[in-house]
DNA sequence: TACTCACAG
DNA sequence: GGCTGTGAGTA
């Protein structure tokens, strides 16, 4: 399946090939070799395995009655994204929609329900994807250095060091011959049979017609030979293999199918994972990128989808890509017709010859971490009805933090609060305002969230002036600038390091919980059936609302009397009396979304018998400096 | 710093 | 289409 017939003289340089062993320089390196990875229908692939169905079974993943991703085994009958449910029920009557999870108005937590929820009353969460996702990408790291993670579902590698280990293991005196850096690669004559390519190979002159996808073709190669004439082929070659391990190890562990892409350059590896899809992975050798690129429109690359790329078109007339590259022989040539815009052209320029070799980029830190949702007709008509929707976003945000901290060991927290709002008009408006002492302590946290987000909120329905904010269309709660509190032990610490500028008196008074209350709501503690039961029986026992509130919480109805206490969790107003009886509700709601996702883990793990949870990933990553092989 | 826009999946 | 995220641009 190898052929290897080596050049008389190398295009390569030993130092070519010495730079993959260097993160900082691989990318660059002519020898470099990129892998991207794409996880199929990613959504409905999470129900499929959180409901315990085959892969043949047509699952679609449902927000109220749109489909949001669409297995392969659905798609085989002709349902797309674009279909609403019952189209899609149309074409395939024994279709099994998953619903996402969701948080029910009001509620500081997500879970799974046993109905079909409404947008009027529930928020989508996303969150169980978005834990999918980080396992998935926990694996690319534990088994690869340089890893960028593009989207919830697709991540970039720079295959660089693992390449060099393997070709140094398989050619131990490589590096002996060397007497300069600069010189010429040797010859091989032959390489190891262990050594075998993965994939589809793209070569030089192929008619590229990526074939239908067939469920449980798992076929990983087209049956011909791959010639190996110089170094870019071996490491493209090895590449490959590394990249199929790869991807095998996350359907081993995890049970995802996933697709892969294996090419010299970020743009090559993206566009090879999506040629052949799912479960199948795509080499582009060197030499066959102009082949590979020309079935290829200038849109399909990463930020020329939208506006930019409809600019481009009509600047330069629409155009294929070898047609750009053949047209215009230097940037300058192709500035001319973008405004003397020299930075597009420069990139359109090298993306057009596959040479566009940015770096692969550990996305070191969390910038913005957001909640919102889109209300449909009048259903948030004042600030009563909007304010268990902020308790939502806060209950999502203090969720995600909490995550967060468990994931990368450490004790992140925003600086920024950020509430906006979209009015039925389509003006939209935001308020921010900075946390000076944002606390370690969730519930504190959580406190401090709601105090700040209702004064943004009274600040930001100030901003419509005259005009109507009412009803509203969204609303959205973004918290950013997240600082690390682990190394800070001082107020002063923080302070010093975090707020040099001058701060508004009135924030730090507000930023201080007034009385930091009690919540019910307990941190890492372990449960057991019988507590659960215990303490539901307690408040089911006692609270007349429990019921009530467990569908329909008569947030509005509640009177507002001034002896009433306003619950943090869910801001219905309740007697005195019948406050800690209430407390306990959301106690107990807070157990059962916690024994149920628990119950959902392990039973998951028991379904794919090779153990999912070896994914549960402690080995921490040493942000900046991963030990490398040589 | 506060806010908007464009883009992606 | 609904939802979440990032980065650039603008006063």
């Amino acid at each position: 399946m190898v052929t290897v017939r080596f050049r008389d003289h190398s295009n390569f340089t030993y130092k070519d090939l010495l730079d993959l062993n260097d993160r900082d320089k691989s990318y660059a390196s002519p020898l470099s070799v990129i892998c991207h990875i794409d996880l199929n229908a990613f959504f409905a692939q999470c129900e499929q395995l959180r409901l315990g169905l085959a892969e043949s079974d047509p699952v679609v993943c449902v927000q109220w009655n749109a489909l949001i991703a669409v297995s392969y085994a659905a798609r085989d009958y002709g349902i797309t994204r674009m279909d609403r449910l019952e189209q899609a029920k149309l074409k395939c009557p024994h279709l099994i929609p998953a619903h996402t999870a969701v948080f029910k108005k009001g509620e500081p937590l997500w879970k799974y329900v046993d109905y079909v929820p409404s947008p009027i009353n529930h928020k989508v969460s996303l969150d169980p994807y978005r834990r999918e996702g980080k396992k998935v990408l926990n694996i690319f790291r534990e088994n690869c250095d340089l890893v960028e993670k593009a989207s919830v579902d697709e991540s970039f590698m720079d295959l660089g060091r693992l390449i060099f280990a393997k070709i140094i293991e398989l050619f131990p005196s490589l590096l002996d011959g060397m007497k300069d850096r600069t010189d010429e690669l040797p010859k091989l004559d032959s390489i190891p049979e262990s050594i075998d390519y993965k994939g589809f190979i793209i070569n030089k002159s192929d008619e590229l017609e990526p074939e239908p996808a067939i469920i449980g073709d798992s076929e990983e190669k087209n049956n011909i030979e791959f010639l190996v004439e110089d170094w870019d082929d071996l490491v493209t070659l090895i590449g490959s293999m590394i990249c199929f391990d790869l991807r095998k190890k996350v359907e081993k562990i995890l049970g995802y199918k996933t697709s892969g892409g294996i090419g010299r350059a970020k743009t090559i590896a993206k566009l090879a994972s999506g040629f052949k899809k799912p479960d199948q992975q795509t080499i582009i050798r060197n030499d066959a990128i102009p082949n590979f690129l020309k079935h290829f429109k200038l849109s399909d690359f990463w930020s020329f989808g939208g506006k930019t790329g409809n600019y481009i078109s009509e600047q330069l007339g629409e155009m294929s890509i070898s047609s750009i590259s053949k047209n215009y022989k230097t940037p300058i040539e192709l500035a001319k017709l973008l405004d003397n815009n020299i930075e597009l052209a420069n990139k359109i320029f090298k993306i057009v010859r596959g040479e566009l070799h940015d770096p692969i980029t550990e996305k070191e830190q969390i910038k913005t971490m957001g909640a919102n949702k889109n209300f449909r007709g009048k259903s948030v008509c004042n600030t009563n009805d909007l304010l268990p929707w902020i308790n939502v976003f806060i209950g999502e945000l203090i969720l995600r933090i909490q995550d967060l901290d468990e994931e990368n060991n450490t004790t992140l927290r925003p600086v920024k609060l950020t509430l906006g709002a979209t009015s039925t008009t389509g003006v939209r408006h935001s308020k921010q305002c900075t946390i000076s002492q944002p606390p370690k302590d969730y519930n504190q946290l959580r406190e401090l969230f709601h105090t700040l987000s209702r004064d943004l909120l009274r600040n930001l329905e100030k901003l419509w002036g005259d005009a109507p904010m009412y009803p509203i269309v969204n609303a959205s709660l973004t918290s950013s600038t997240f600082v690390d509190l682990t190394s800070f032990n001082t107020l002063d610490d923080l302070m010093s390091t975090v707020q040099k500028r001058k701060l508004d008196p009135t924030d730090v008074e507000r930023n201080i919980p007034s009385s930091p209350p009690p919540l019910p709501i307990p941190k890492k503690k372990k449960y057991t059936i019988d507590s659960f039961l215990t303490e539901k029986k307690t408040s089911s026992d006692q609270s007349s609302t429990l019921n009530n509130s467990d569908e329909n919480p008569p947030l509005e109805e509640t009177s507002s009397d001034i002896t009433d206490t306003k619950c943090p969790d869910c801001d219905e107003f309740i007697p005195s009396e019948e406050f800690q009886t209430h407390k306990d509700f959301h106690l107990a709601m807070a157990l059962e979304t916690k024994l149920n996702k628990e119950f959902e883990e392990s039973y998951g793990e028991k379904l794919l018998k090779k153990g999912r949870s070896s994914a549960k990933t402690s080995k921490k990553f040493s942000k900046n400096q991963t030990k490398l092989p040589f």
